[in-house]
DNA sequence: GTCCCAGTGG
DNA sequence: CCACTGGGAC
């Protein structure tokens, strides 16, 4: 029985919950890893989540904005916390799921000017890529680990709708995708969904909502990221890490399609 | 064939235009009187009203609040228009219908402080009620005339749901039954709900949102009326005139529900 | 466009 | 409780 991860920037948990009890109905994932709960701890619609069938829950939550959470059908442990977020966001849960880590985040957007000196929250994005990357640069690249979540970063040509229209837009200049890259690099990690479908195929998990026609503009962007470490990476079932894009065309969606691999641990 | 007409608030038209498209299917009114449309005449569901055979409007519209629509199955006439809002408000919307002047208003709810010196609300209600008087006080008691809207006073002891508490609450206070009063007065106004439904009998139009359970609790106020002329009384269809108080039961109702009358004109 | 907030109005 | 306003964020 592989382990099904998902990942999903739901865009409030309370607004979204039926869509979120549909896609756990029609795709059975063990782990959901969520951003944009947008509630406190105690808002978090927990009894929802037990009828769905995953009681175990990591929430951190804050009032109105971020917020993540894991919900697994599986016991969860604890996992060390990390303390990215130099602002005290709620951007950061973990678990531990069957031996597995699971560092789950969701990483500022970073406003609108890609500039570190005038823009604060672009400093706050980098500065939390930094803190990644140190923490998991001290890390045993064989302890089976993976890091999902909203990034903010679409980091390939083939990430983004038009590269040459994006490479000036926050979340994808050229100083964002090094980041990411040294954050991929720290501990080796696999991007799983481009490593199971190479350039150019393009690949999108975000599409605005100011789009009359999401599917006809087409302007996406990958935002939302899977990647397992170099002790984890065998464990993932070939075929099965994708973004379902088709969630983006339910009723009253969130903008961020969900993210799905399996894992034979 | 009776001339079936309706006065709602329904608090935000476009918020609920199922719920009226319901109501006309079930009802049939020939003649619906809406208070609270919140929309500016140009954003007013035109294209809706057609579908349900209620094609003729007169809308008085503005941004946010207020706002007062008049919709017909049969041709409308002109009325003369009244200028009972001294703040400009969207408050006062008239029509001919069968040679039955229909005038329909929305007046202020007066504030918290049931003081016209403290309060300016309270004295633009009460300046409503008094200019109302004067114009109505005007007029012939023989032509067919037909008031309707949301007069925001409940003025027996019997459309309240405690008397003793209501007397110092906006709404029920003794300044603004007597205002009413006066204008019932002007031209000998029959108030067609409670003249079919005598006192004790209690009769709501209004529930307040906050109740857990409005039917339980039941602290309701009848503040939605229907009222006939000299002229337009004897038309009134015995037993016609009802509060119809299960429409507030409905999926996201209005805090108020219809009140009816048949008039065999 | 679609969420949040805080505030006003009822 | 419910629905507006106007602002911020993405």
């Amino acid at each position: 029985m592989p382990l099904r991860v998902a990942t999903w920037n739901i865009n409030s948990v309370r607004l979204r919950i039926d869509q979120v009890a549909r896609f756990v109905a029609e795709r059975g994932p063990d782990v959901l890893c969520l951003q944009e709960i947008k509630c406190r701890e105690g808002e978090f619609p927990v009894a929802a989540f037990q009828a769905m069938g995953l009681p175990h829950l990591r929430i951190a939550g804050q009032k109105g904005w971020h917020g993540v959470a894991i919900a697994s059908r599986l016991p969860i442990e604890d996992a060390p916390p990390l303390n990215a977020c130099r602002e005290g966001h709620a951007r950061c849960v973990s678990a531990v799921v069957k031996g597995v880590e699971i560092q789950n985040f969701y990483i500022p957007a970073g406003g609108d000017v890609p500039d570190r000196a005038l823009n604060p929250k672009f400093d706050h994005k980098l500065d939390f890529y930094e803190r990644l990357t140190t923490e998991f640069g001290r890390r045993d690249p064989k302890a089976p680990l993976l890091v999902a979540g909203d990034l903010n970063v679409a980091p390939g040509e083939h990430d983004v709708w038009s590269h040459k229209q994006m490479s000036r837009i926050v979340s994808h200049t050229p100083i964002e995708v090094e980041a990411m890259t040294a954050l991929q690099a720290s501990l080796g990690f696999t991007d799983v969904v481009r490593a199971q479908t190479p350039e150019p195929q393009k690949l999108f998990s975000w599409w605005s909502y100011r789009a009359l026609d999401f599917r006809k503009s087409n302007r996406g962007l990958r935002l939302d990221h899977l990647w397992t470490s170099p002790g984890l990476t065998p464990a993932v079932t070939p075929g099965s890490a994708r973004i379902l894009d088709d969630v983006r065309e339910w009723e009253r969606p969130s903008d961020h399609a969900p993210v799905v691999v399996e894992l034979a641990v």
